[in-house]
DNA sequence: AGAACGGGGAATCGTA
DNA sequence: ATACGATTCCCCGTTC
């Protein structure tokens, strides 16, 4: 789903949206969890507030984007092989045809080139602790 | 100014 | 019944 989230970078798990697919992405968020009324980006951001609160999903000081906990992830990372993030609930509905599609971007690519690019999309203004991130975490297998 | 974002209190709902 | 996390509603502050 890139063209409605991307990872900034992959390695400290900090993830964005799109804004022109947020909406859609939400939705599809929504349905993939079962909810009973559709999702907006709205409630879904709440949500990622309420992660905040309890320190698994942080905001990040820049529009639309977000960081998984370095700590649980490096754990997480740490314990397994290949690690899959963020998106793999129990596959629900096993109606015969799913393919182990490849397609996802490997966890581990350092996409330092791809979120150099976006970044400077948005001038950046100023600091914030996205380079501290990068530096005081998991730089062991970037 | 206005749209897009960010934030959070509070009511509900589902489930353990 | 009780607790807790997730979702929903709704309104307001901040940024661009």
């Amino acid at each position: 789903m890139g063209d409605s989230i991307q990872w900034t970078d992959s390695g400290s798990g900090t993830f964005h949206f799109i804004s022109k697919n947020k909406e859609k992405l939400a939705e599809c968020w929504g349905q993939r969890k079962g909810n009973r009324k559709t999702m907006t980006y709205q409630k879904m951001a709440r949500a990622l507030r309420n992660y905040s609160r309890t320190g698994e999903i942080i905001k990040v000081r820049r529009k639309l984007t977000y960081q998984f906990n370095p700590d649980i992830l490096h754990k997480l990372g740490s314990t397994q092989g290949p690690l899959r993030l963020p998106c793999h609930p129990a596959q629900e509905e096993a109606h015969g045809q799913q393919q182990p599609s490849p397609g996802e971007q490997s966890y581990y690519s350092p996409s330092a080139v791809d979120w150099h690019s976006w970044y400077s999309h948005y001038q950046l203004q100023e600091d914030y602790d996205l380079a501290a991130s990068f530096t005081s975490h998991s730089t062991t297998k970037l």
